[in-house]
RNA sequence: GCCCCCCUGGCGGAAUUGGUAGACGCGCGGGAUUCAAAAUCCCGUUCCUUAGGGAGUGCCGGUUCGAUUCCGGCGGGGGGCACCA
């Protein structure tokens, strides 16, 4: 059969793409085998999976179009690919819904999870849709419940009191970035610090192998791998005691850590936390600091409050020896700057060559003991300290190791050597990693398979009756956790002694559900949380591409969980993502009527250019004024539908634009006239395979035959490394240029048919991991064998490329 | 405060290891086609210029036969962490 197209006949994408999208379905082209050829290499490439919002955004078109091209390209290069997909699907914002719309969790997500779906499946992306599976299942679930139980088992799950910013009207536990001003971000009610016990895994046990490991991930980006380590935060330093002048009760002296030993001579006080037991034991005899420790915890813990927030002191009365001077003494505070969970929660205080210290020692009327360093251009330290420089040599005076002329470093490494010597203290690494809170007071999340038993306490539930299911009878017309109100959910059976018990109401954080879901999708129907034969075939992922956003919290915990599940035997790699890839945003222009209020971009029509760039509204002509670019937002209304572009230029087109013109990690700034132009390329293409084969059986001159052959596998060339390195943007130039020669071919006839067609072949192949459906509908038109989405990636020629 | 990254035409950006700066796209200017428009095609498009050239990758300096690339300083923009002692 042989359809005849014009040449001048355009594309049209609504009438092809779903016809490639069922043929691709019907052949099962991307179902990963169950039971593979075992010599076939295999490639694992994965998007982040998306949270069910309930639409797509441009940001997710970039980040699976670009997993896509992968996925294509190591198929076509005869890799056994695994490219799935699925559902982000607890957490707040379906019981917010709820609250707001009377709705329930899992009907909301599941429509939302439904209408994805759909837009996913109109972008024509290579995924093996036999494989979704969404967190909130039960059968996901289910099994996380099974590695929670594994995870205890094996010494990594911990209970203990942690301090939490408490909403009493929404009578729910806050993140820190969901409070603002001091007040919850739903209900506006004042912030209470409570202390509540809480589950916790122990990802601090894993502190240095979790930083040592980022060496070894050599397909990771620099400025992640950074970023993981500063948040693990190792410091090497000192912890040393320093004796009292009079013992206080069983206690003789107060430990404190140091990572600047080396500013010992400097010492002017110390202070401790307001949680600190010395605090605490004193606060009970002394009514003024207990209030003190209430007025300091009423302020918040968030970021702005913090470096807005005074210091503040009470003295203790209670002094310490000075541990380089006999004769002197230093004063205790208790203070709010000092952390009870970090080092001993006790420091020394250097006001001269710390800022927090100085502050602090201004407002009370401390000595600033500033006489040890031999600077040249020593200036006495008024309101700013000065931190002695780690790197650069300096002259020391009264230096406690006795050190003359050294870095930073070096004092410090002397200073650790000379109190260990003298037994006064012992050098101590510590991390700021703290150990992972994952106790919600929520309903919309994994319930933790807990009870308890007035009899035996905290009892973990026995597998066999797992899984712990979430209760569907539940209203959130009144605030709180339905859990806790609901007449029978809660009781249950001890599993220890059988006898009456109540189950644990709080559910995981959602981050719970994302730590493994990458594992669960090498067989998602097992009846343990991984297969372990299918998880180690498949595991790790090869390339894991998602937003810069994720580069610690999420990317850090996956890589804790593996080293769990390897632990416990679900796994045999502790690194989860061999190769990982942060795209970068999609951005547009922001526009703000008269009355400030946000316009959308199809709202409004734009005229002139540069400085003469004006926006009007579409509706009445009144001017708009053009802002900054942006990240699409809902709130800045700065977005553009997916669903539209697919409508008027195709999922094609949309793909297209969103991998050209921006390398890959940075943002890509989404314009009309960006789409407009990727669309005139796909018209382009469709004319040019017209012409070619309606030329088919018309001689060249064939005196341009060799230059044309020797771009054409240049362009091959180039564009086979930067596909595998997502250099996306750089291979659509490669292939710009090598249509411009095709089409010069054509103009002057100065190709034979062979070349031509050598190089239009080969061209539909480079375009089919970013165009698809475009790349079949041409192959179809030129005559070609088969699906070019099953046609095996072709090879340059070496001796063309000179 | 600590840590890190970036800076190339009107715009997004190319330039494999230090070797022809500005590929490719967008925009813009001119032209062709058209009754006209849309669509399409062709030519031009870093700046200055006395038309022979000259300058040029944020600025100043260095290394080098040669620097967008390496080193030092400054300026500008962005990001991460943050009372972490």
């Amino acid at each position: 059969m042989k359809t005849s197209i014009m040449a001048s006949e355009r594309y049209s994408p609504a009438d092809v793409e779903q016809k490639w999208q069922s043929r691709w379905d019907e052949a099962k082209l991307f179902e990963a085998k169950s039971e593979p050829d075992p010599d076939a290499p295999t490639y694992y490439v994965l998007e982040m999976f998306p949270y069910p919002s309930g639409r797509i955004h441009m940001g997710h078109v970039r980040n699976y179009a670009m997993g896509d091209v992968i996925a294509r390209y190591k198929r076509a290069k005869g890799f056994e690919v695994l490219h799935p997909m699925g559902w982000d699907a607890f957490g707040m914002p379906a019981e917010n819904a709820a609250m707001q719309n009377k709705t329930h969790p899992k009907g909301w997500t599941y429509d939302n999870i439904a209408a994805m779906r759909a837009q996913l499946k109109s972008l024509g992306l290579s995924l093996d849709w036999s494989r979704e599976f969404a967190t909130c299942d039960v059968d996901y679930y289910a099994q996380q419940q099974a590695l929670f139980l594994d995870f205890l088992e094996a010494g990594l799950v911990t209970r203990k009191n942690a301090k939490v910013n408490w909403d009493p009207v929404d009578m729910t536990v806050l993140a820190n970035e969901q409070v603002i001003d001091g007040k919850g971000w739903r209900s506006g009610a004042e912030v209470e610090q409570r202390e509540l016990t809480q589950w916790f895994f122990k990802i601090s046990d894993y502190s240095e192998e979790l930083l040592d490991a980022l060496d070894g991930l050599d397909e990771w980006p620099a400025r992640v791998k950074l970023m993981q380590a500063n948040w693990i935060g190792k410091s090497r330093g000192l912890q040393m005691t320093f004796e009292l002048t009079e013992p206080y009760g069983e206690l003789t002296g107060l430990e404190i850590y140091t990572t600047r030993p080396d500013t010992l001579a400097g010492a002017s006080f110390m202070a401790v936390a307001p949680e600190h037991p010395l605090a605490v034991a004193l606060a009970a005899d002394n009514p003024a600091l207990a209030q003190f420790v209430v007025d300091v915890r009423k302020s918040g813990t968030s970021a702005e409050e913090l470096e807005t927030a005074e210091k503040q002191g009470f003295e203790t009365g209670i002094h310490v020896k000075h541990p380089l001077y006999e004769s002197e003494t230093l004063p205790v505070y208790v203070a709010n700057f000092v952390l009870m969970d970090y080092g001993t929660g006790a420091i020394f205080a250097c006001p001269a060559h710390d800022q927090r210290d100085l502050d602090f020692a201004r407002k009370y009327g401390l000595p600033v003991i500033d006489t040890f360093f031999a600077m040249d251009d020593h200036t006495p330290v008024e309101n700013e300290a000065f931190v002695p420089p780690k790197t650069e040599t300096v002259d020391w005076v009264n230096q406690p190791a006795g050190i003359e002329k050294a870095t930073g470093e070096e004092a410090i490494e002397a200073t650790i050597d000379w109190a260990e010597k003298k037994g006064l203290g012992e050098a101590k690494t510590q991390f700021r990693l703290r150990d992972w809170g994952v106790s919600r007071q929520r309903y919309w999340g994994c319930p933790i398979p807990v009870v308890h038993c007035e009899k035996c306490g905290v009892v973990p539930e026995k597998k066999e009756n797992l899984p712990v299911q979430l209760p569907d009878d539940v209203t959130f017309d009144i605030p709180g956790n339905p859990l806790d109100r609901h007449p029978t959910w809660r009781d249950c059976t001890c599993p220890s002694c059988g006898g009456p018990a109540k189950r644990e109401t709080d559910t995981m954080d959602t981050f719970v559900d994302s730590s493994w879901y990458f594992a669960r999708f090498a067989d998602p129907t097992a009846e343990t949380p991984t297969n372990v034969k299918a998880v180690n075939r498949w595991l790790p992922v090869d390339q894991y591409i998602g937003g810069i956003e994720h580069a610690i919290l999420h990317l850090l915990y996956s890589r804790f969980f593996a080293r769990a599940m390897q632990k416990t035997g679900h796994l045999a790699v502790a690194e989860p993502f061999k190769g990982l890839f942060t795209q970068g945003m999609v951005v547009h222009e922001t526009y703000k009527a008269a009355d400030g209020s946000w316009v959308m971009p199809s709202e409004l029509t734009i005229s002139g250019e540069g400085a003469n760039r004006r926006a009007v509204l579409k509706s009445d002509g009144s001017p708009v004024e053009i802002g900054g670019i942006e990240k699409m937002s809902k709130s800045k209304r700065n977005t553009v539908d997916p669903d539209e572009i697919i409508a008027t230029y195709g999922a094609d087109t949309a793909r297209w634009f969103v991998l050209s013109d921006s390398p890959p990690d940075r943002d890509v700034i989404w314009t009309d006239a960006g789409v407009q132009g990727a669309h005139r390329f796909v018209q382009r293409l469709w004319r040019l395979v017209h012409r070619v084969a309606e030329g088919a059986d018309r001689e060249g001159q064939d005196n341009g035959s060799l230059a044309l052959r020797k771009i054409t596998h240049k362009t091959l060339s180039n564009v086979d490394t930067m596909i595998p390195a997502l250099r996306n943007n750089a291979a659509v130039a490669q292939i710009y240029t090598l249509v411009n020669a095709l089409e010069k071919g054509v103009d002057d006839n100065s190709v034979s048919s062979a070349a031509m067609r050598e190089g239009i072949t080969i061209t539909l192949q480079m375009i089919a991991p970013m165009m698809p459906h475009l790349a079949e509908e041409c192959w179809v038109a030129l005559g070609c064998e088969g699906m070019v989405g099953d046609t095996p990636w072709p090879d340059f020629d070496p001796d063309l490329l000179a």
